[in-house]
DNA sequence: TGTGAGCGG
């Protein structure tokens, strides 16, 4: 929740100096950090998808957790995908787990970006 | 299998 307000007083002051900001840049920051689903790299091959959401359902309420399959093997391709119903318990899970050992793997633990935008085809953003 | 970024739609 800090680092909310930090972002906002941040933002009100490069507005304040400059008028003009590159406003694009700090929505996207915003929208990184709201997204409230989280990256899980360097997970171990027998990690699972119920296991990484036992991993981080102590943190937060954990809405949605997948460990990434490749299509092809249908193995494991060692990172997921943890979504959080709140920011902040994701970012508690940031804290907590990032770089902290999982299954007897150093865990990478990081806001997710790139997602799909929508299902309206392939279209990215507003490109 | 290891620095990685989901394909459900």
């Amino acid at each position: 929740m800090a680092f909310l307000n930090k972002l906002g007083s941040l933002t009100r002051q490069s507005i304040s100096q400059k008028g003009q900001v590159p406003v694009v840049s700090m929505l996207n920051s915003i929208r990184c950090m709201s997204s409230s689903r989280l990256f899980i790299g360097g997970l171990p091959w027998s990690t699972d998808d119920q296991t990484l959401k036992d991993a981080f359902s102590g943190f937060g309420e954990v809405t949605e957790a997948r460990v990434i399959m490749d299509r092809e093997t249908g193995r494991s391709r060692g990172f997921g995908y943890v979504h959080y119903d709140s920011v902040e318990n994701a970012s508690e899970a940031v804290s907590a787990m990032d770089g902290q050992d999982l299954g007897g793997k150093t865990v990478r633990v990081s806001f997710a970006k790139d997602r799909r935008p929508h299902y309206q085809g392939n279209r990215r953003s507003d490109n």
